[in-house]
DNA sequence: CTTGACATTCCATCTTACTGGAAGGTTTAC
DNA sequence: GTAAACCTTCCAGTAAGATGGAATGTCAAG
C-alpha cells in the first residue's frame, strides 16, 4: 500500500508518516519502481502502535526508545512499565500544581469582584496583579487542544 | 540603571529584558551617550509586573494586551478579571483531563504489574500499549519544570 | 595602560511535532 | 491526450519564550 492509503487506514496523513520515517520511528519501506513508498500490514501495526503510544502521552522520543528496544529484539515491557510509572507521577505532580495554582487564581479573582474601574494611578499598572502574592512557582502551562 | 542591574534587581536577565523590549512589553528606554539602555524605577515596576503576571500563568501575549490598555491609559481591571476567569476555567478543564488521563494510565499500569519479559511475538511491539484502549483523547502535555 | 566586567547588535538555536509549499514525476480514468 | 489525484524531495515556518554566541564597544579600578 502507498503512503496515502496507510495514512487513511491509520487516520493520520502522509506528511506525518514521512516525518516519522525521518525521525527513525518508522523504517524506510521498500519503493516501487517509480520510487513510491510501499508499505506492508506490519507498517500499519507499527504506525498504529506509535499513535496509540502518543495518545498515552508518550513523546516521540520515548516512543523511539521503545522502538529501538523492539528493533533490537529486546523485551520492551519493563521499560514501558517504567515509563508508565514515570508518566503517572508526572501527571500527579501536574495535578497538584494546577490545584494549588487554581486556588491562587481564585483568591485573586475573589478580591477583584467589586472592581470595575481601577484606572491606575501612580506607578500601578493593575492592582489586581500587583496585589497578587504568588511567589516562586513556575508558570503553569495549560494544554492546548489542537484539533 | 543599566540593563544588568535591572536584571539583577528583578531576578531575571538582560537577554530576557531585551527580548521583552523587542516584543513590545517593555518600552525602549533612553540611552546613555554610549548607547547603553538607561532604566528608571518605573521600569523596575513594569518588569516586576510582567514577571508577576507570568507567574499567574498569563502568556506574554495576554500581558501585552494588558500593557496596551495601560499604555493607552484605559482601565485594565475588568480585562484582567476576565482573563483570570478564563484562566481558572482553563485550569479546571486541564485538571479534569489530567485526572481522567491518570485513571487510564493507572489501569494500564495495573494490568502490566506481573509482566517481566513479554518479548514480543508476531506483530506485537509491546502488549501493554497494544492492549491500551485510550481513544480519541488529545495527548496531555505535562508542564516541564525549567529551573 | 591593561584587565575584566559590562554593554551593544544581529543572527542562530532550542523544544516538539508537525505543516505548507514549490517544483516536479507517475498513475489512472475518461 | 489530458486532467485529477497521487507521489517524490527539499526547504521553510509555526508556537512560545527565551538563550547562546560572535564581533565589537565602553567603562571603572588599579
Amino acid at each position: 500500500m502507498k503512503i496515502g492509503e496507510l495514512a487513511r487506514v491509520t487516520g493520520t496523513n502522509a506528511k506525518t508518516i514521512r516525518f516519522y520515517e525521518a525521525e527513525g520511528l518508522m523504517p524506510g519501506p521498500p519503493r516501487t519502481p517509480a520510487g513510491y513508498r510501499s508499505y506492508s500490514d506490519e507498517s500499519v501495526s507499527r504506525l498504529e502502535f506509535i499513535l496509540k503510544a502518543k495518545r498515552l502521552g508518550l513523546s516521540l522520543n520515548e516512543i523511539l526508545g521503545i522502538m529501538r528496544l523492539h528493533d533490537a529484539k529486546e523485551s520492551t515491557c519493563v521499560h514501558v512499565r517504567d515509563l508508565l510509572d514515570q508518566k503517572i507521577a508526572e501527571v500527579e505532580t501536574a495535578i497538584d500544581a494546577l490545584q494549588a495554582f487554581k486556588g491562587d487564581l481564585a483568591a485573586l479573582r475573589d478580591g477583584a469582584t467589586g472592581l470595575v474601574d481601577c484606572k491606575p494611578m501612580g506607578g500601578d499598572i493593575c492592582t489586581i496583579i500587583e496585589q497578587s502574592n504568588i511567589k516562586g512557582r513556575q508558570p503553569v502551562p495549560i494544554a492546548k487542544n489542537r484539533p
